[in-house]
DNA sequence: TGGCCGCATTGATCCAGGTCAAGGAGCCCC
DNA sequence: GGGGCTCCTTGACCTGGATCAATGCGGCCA
């Protein structure tokens, strides 16, 4: 394991690992040409977490910004009284908190903590701000990237306040189908563990089991494990 | 009123404006040299809304920001079934809707409607993205900006799934405190109807009625209309 | 000066989802 | 091969906030 000191989590980005061009093809630097990418790229970090390992908590200054190449992480926020909402559950080939560089108050507004073993490559706030002063492509697309997550986050808003635990269900199935061969019926996958699921569905475990369990029962879907058979997409989108 | 027709309410902004010098100072635009801001001035237009008057909905196809020079803007998700969600209101001096300048997909994702009479001045997204691949400074601060947006959505996310109504309205009489004398008291003014504030903090009336009643009789605040005396905000403040 | 209308309060009741507690079902390790 | 994990499910019960319905209370206009 990773687990033994700062030297093995967090090494210099070496430019001939695959890390590297993963992250060189990412929209953020794609467009730069190599000097300027390798410039930034000499301060990044490799940094490997295992399966549960905090990256950061809310609160924790913020100086770096985060690609992920391998695992999942998962952004979330933590009540005093220790109940957790998943924010969001960040794929391989995506950044996250590249939104706090430009914030007055530079602390993580979220805990991000590894669902899987995982390998990331850090950042630098710093250089990625020079960066994008010398790059206006790379200023636009972020303006657009952030956008995106605003709007993300307000479909989320819209979730919490004005639809209920089955609506979101709903939902979350079917923004996790992986084959639909037309007609009524399709296939989705829910890789996550449940209680992951719960989390980012702002409901307890033993409610997400009960919504799934109604599901099955009205014939809407039935259940192997971590595969969701919908029988009628029709029945399953929620209407109101 | 200006309700009968486009011509009243939409007008071209005429240089001498009050409402030119107030968009002028506006931080996206206060670092413009004067050929730059006028060109961009040219095409803005005036709009005048009465009380109640919805400026677009959500869904609509998004060409325009706006700045609010007078009047309250509330932006807002309606679902299906008519629930309202007030997601901000807008004051004198701010912007909103910019942040769908830079989406693929280009309608407005909220609903705004005047809550008071307003005077808008209506900024076309065209020019505006212009001026920003012409400009890294006002890119910069619309980078910040839009972190802070997401910051404040990210706020409000944790509002909704991790506390409850009463956690949430002491949040909001706290926000709202216009003096506070030292020591452990306070005043504040709720200066938006009932129904606006319960619906910001996604509750109903009845219940912001009833959990505005529990806070008088547990003698944490007195209210008189729309000020709120707090006797003690250590017991206001949520602690769990 | 009385009637209307929109906002706010209050009471009675309901229900979605949380809480608490008790099993399973796989899985790893000795 | 059995004990002790962790993850998931199920049942019984509770509760915060919604719903429905009635009442109060200005403001405004005739």
């Amino acid at each position: 394991m990773s687990r033994n000191g700062l030297v093995l989590d967090s090494l210099p980005m070496d430019s001939n690992s695959p890390l590297y061009e993963s992250v060189r093809r990412h929209y953020l630097f794609a467009g730069l040409d190599e000097p300027d990418f390798e410039r930034l790229a000499a301060d990044m970090k490799v940094r490997d977490l295992d399966q549960g390992e905090v990256l950061f908590h809310r609160g924790d200054p913020a100086h770096s910004f985060y690609f992920v190449d391998t695992g999942l992480v998962e952004l979330s926020l933590i009540s005093a009284t220790g109940d957790k909402k998943t924010l969001e559950v960040v794929n391989p080939g995506r950044t996250f908190g590249e939104a706090v560089t430009f914030m007055q108050e530079v602390k993580y507004p979220v805990t991000a903590e590894a669902l899987q073993a995982s390998q990331l490559c850090e950042i630098p706030n710093r250089g990625f701000l020079d960066m994008l002063r010398a790059n206006r492509d790379a200023c636009m697309r972020l303006l657009a990237d952030l956008s995106r997550h605003l709007h993300a986050r307000v479909r989320e808003i819209e979730n919490l306040s004005i639809q209920n635990a089955r609506h979101r269900l709903s939902s979350y199935i079917m923004d996790h189908i992986v084959d639909a061969p037309g007609g009524d019926q399709a296939t989705a996958r829910l890789e996550l563990p449940r209680h992951v699921i719960a989390s980012r569905l702002s409901i307890k475990p033993e409610t997400l089991s009960r919504l799934l369990r109604s599901l099955a029962d009205e014939g809407i879907v039935s259940i192997e494990d971590r595969v969701v058979f919908i029988h009628s997409l029709d029945r399953l989108r929620p209407y109101d």
